[in-house]
DNA sequence: CTTGACTCTATAGCCGACTGTAGACTTTAT
DNA sequence: ATAAAGTCTACAGTCGGCTATAGAGTCAAG
């Protein structure tokens, strides 16, 4: 037992007991590093990462902060706030209601989307084959019936996902 | 007047004009080219590339698949098939079906993660400022409470845009 | 002392649907 | 005759959040 790994609470840790206790993969850790997310206590003498264990509530604050459906730069946006000693909690509230009404729209959207498909699928189901290329089914639709989901957007971000 | 303008009914159009009038951007033809969805009738002594006004029902063909949401990939095989002279209705048809599963998998997922978002954006307004790095608003969330969206999810795909 | 697990940096690739660039050539309008 | 506008190919870049690779160095167990 190596004087290091003893006292385990605490004590320092290397990057890959951290993967494993979050749950998230080194590589990730690493790439979190770089958008400035995350920042080991030290490194050793041969350049590996050293993490306390203040790193697990720091990622659990970025994973909170992904479940609230903030972007990684907007995570890394509030940490160094707060590291220069303020606090950003109106913008952040202003940031989730944004979210909020991003989502509304989102919702309104796929609403009006699911349903003209789902009109189209029955009219398929009522008319049966015809002629085109692919049988009528999509040359027969009317752009009123079945139309594109609006606007730019920004894709559905998911988060809070790991290695399959 | 140049003889390939004046009967402009059936003539051959180059790109910048199939573009103008389909309202699809001259390089995101030469995109979909590059992926098998459109193909020039031929090329000027220059290589220009030079369009019979099928392009035109093509291209609302590709329009109205994307607004069924299928991919480029998905679409391009339509297209495939339908040139070799097979009619893959039944194919298609399951693929929209499993469309509308997957919006609706979307649909629900979104549905819990805005009621949770909107959960945790009234405990915030009830609450008031804390501790914490951004005064607890993140931190005091339960990771049961606001949680990230589940799985894989294949980002939405946002259909039918154009040059803003 | 060697083997294998771990870590390092730097960089590229993935998904999807485009969008944009550079540098050369062609066509159209004045 | 010349300049502007259009077109060509080939390729890189965008967005977001990872994921993977190469090649080298480090560390722990047997």
């Amino acid at each position: 037992m190596t004087p290091a790994k003893r006292d385990a609470r605490g004590s320092l840790r290397k990057i890959g007991e951290v993967a494993k206790r979050s749950d998230i993969a080194v590589e990730t850790l690493r790439f979190y590093e770089s958008r400035g997310l995350i920042e080991p206590a030290g490194r050793t003498a041969s350049a590996y990462r050293l993490y306390d264990d203040s790193v697990f509530e720091r990622l659990a604050f970025v994973k909170k902060s992904q479940a609230v459906g903030f972007t990684l730069d907007q995570i890394a946006w509030i940490i160094a706030e707060a590291r220069e000693g303020r606090r950003p909690c109106v913008e952040v509230r202003k940031m989730a209601r944004q979210r909020l009404n991003e989502l509304d729209e989102k919702l309104t959207e796929l609403r009006r989307y699911r349903r003209d498909l789902k009109r189209t699928l029955d009219a398929w189901d009522r008319e049966g084959v015809k002629e085109g290329m692919i049988c009528g089914l999509i040359e027969g639709l009317d752009a009123a019936v079945v139309r594109p989901v609006s606007g730019r957007a920004g894709r559905w971000r998911p988060s809070g996902r790991r290695k399959p």
